[in-house]
DNA sequence: CAAATTATCTGACTATAGTCAGATAATAAT
DNA sequence: ATTATTATCTGACTATAGTCAGATAATTTG
């Protein structure tokens, strides 16, 4: 890895957990600590079921439970216990919890303003755009690839996510049934493997490879159910996919990669044209393909 | 303030607080608390006086007292008195606690790298460009002016400095004496005031107004010593310098201002004209300036 | 229906990150 | 030579942010 960019890392660090956390303390460190407060906050308008609070802020059940106890006496929040499993218990903010969370709403308000403020027009925009991008590339480097097994809820979410969207791009709609088949245990080791791209325990992208079990001696696969939620599209999200999808191929000693598109996914067709991909005659009948690719690893 | 520009802050705030701080714990909090690692990093190779680095860390005497004790049980560090002043005690890595910071620098490159090893490399050159941009504003952003004593040690270093650079870039050099004077006592109130532009307590530039005392019927007020440290130069703060010492002439009733300049600072002069100044005649026999501005407030 | 699981709570405990009030020794000021 | 100040340390204390081991009640599973 470059030294420059490490050190731009490094350097950026530094310079933001100083200036953004000691301002943030500064602004948002009212009366009450900050567990108190992410926890007012996390409740939110509507309310909230105490496991989700839990789970949402990664805290422990014994910890949430005091701090809830803790706001309930200062009149901030309401617990009761949840009508359809009374096992359950939801967190409600009372009028008072609600104007302290509108409080440090206008404070966090407030110190992003105080650091626009001595900026000018310019450099506010500029401060805003270089944000943005920051958070996007965070974003993108924070997503995890991994092999998952295709019947898990992760697997099947991000699954039922690319049915829809192929049946509301393609012009005929799309029915897995009329196309060749991608089943759970065509995509499991040693018959393939499924992969899932996860940002913060949340599917966010799969993509499949579909080894040639019959004949060892071909060892083509075939790459099938690549999709990307549009939720991070253009992160090169795809890109990444691609790239693990084809290290493995090459690991299980793959030498030819295929796959068969639709007209209608235009990203996925450019993606495949710039990773080296070249359009091959028609090596199946898919009945919604347009256009035949084939890579040699 | 635009809504946009502070809901992006915002967002960047939460996003860069939670990821980056996260990652940060897990890579750097290992087995000593973060008040130990930061001593240990900061008591440095060249080891440093207790003073300095309570100082440094804005922490209690008696918190770094008690770190230094848990450090120096660990073999971390050794703390001696100083040789010139017996009350002053010095605290110094031992080889182990060398050790033990270059593996904290380890894993500070090995938490960078983290966020880039997954990114492409067009995405990792993004990613350090948009970081350094925000911190280079963030920069600016922290930076503060105030209006000072021009007696006042921070003044004084900057005159120091201004003095020192007028010297090295005009052709003849420049001798103060033979200039046209801006005394403390004509930099202060009712006379005039001085204005010190600070970056975390240190000076980084300044700018001064000379109001014309002797008739009051003319408004007129002379802009004198501004001068921008090289450290933050382009960032904005010459022209956050001019707009303040416009806004206090303002409201001391000022209605012109006027300067005079040298040719060889071109970077002021274009400042100038930016900001509305109108070249004129030689207002004053100045032997150093080239060019006299005036500006109707 | 019994057993297992889930959601929450309480009690007891820990580590971190401090603060505050002196005490002590060295040095500076008068 | 006092007196004041500075640098550091120790003891006693606090708040935050938890963790862990059950206990209890409701619900689900076999």
């Amino acid at each position: 890895m470059e030294r420059a960019l490490v050190e731009s890392v490094r350097s950026f660090n530094r310079a933001v957990t100083e200036r953004v956390g000691a301002l943030n303390d500064h602004f948002l460190g009212r009366e009450h600590s900050l567990g108190e407060a992410r926890l007012l906050w996390e409740i939110g308008v509507a309310g909230a079921e105490v496991r989700e609070l839990r789970n949402r802020l990664a805290l422990d059940s014994a910890y949430v439970s005091r701090l809830l106890r803790a706001l309930e006496r200062r009149g901030l929040v309401m617990v009761e216990t949840s009508a359809d499993d009374r096992r359950v218990r939801c967190a409600r903010l009372t009028s008072a919890g609600l104007a302290e969370r509108a409080e440090l709403d206008r404070r966090a308000d407030a110190f992003a303003e105080s650091i626009l403020e001595p900026l000018s027009t310019g450099q506010q925009a500029r401060l805003a755009a270089a944000m943005a991008e920051v958070e996007r590339l965070l974003m993108a480097s924070t997503v995890r690839i991994a092999i998952t097994d295709p019947s898990s809820a992760d697997a099947q979410w991000c699954l039922e996510q690319y049915i829809q969207e192929l049946n509301e791009r393609f012009d005929a709609g799309w029915d897995p049934a009329q196309s060749i088949s991608a089943y759970p245990h065509e995509m499991t080791p040693p018959a393939g493997l499924f992969l899932v791209a996860s940002l913060r325990q949340q599917p966010v992208g799969c993509g499949a490879l579909k080894f040639h079990g019959d004949a060892p001696s071909d060892a083509a696969a075939e790459l099938k159910r690549m999709w990307v939620s549009p939720q991070v599209r253009s992160l090169g999200l795809g890109r990444r996919l691609l790239t693990e999808l084809e290290r493995h191929a090459r690991e299980a000693g793959v030498t030819v990669l295929r796959l068969e598109t639709n007209r209608a996914l235009v990203e996925a067709i450019a993606l495949y044209r710039r990773s080296g991909y070249q359009e091959v005659a028609a090596f199946n009948d898919e009945p919604y393909a347009h256009h035949w690719f084939e890579k040699r690893l």
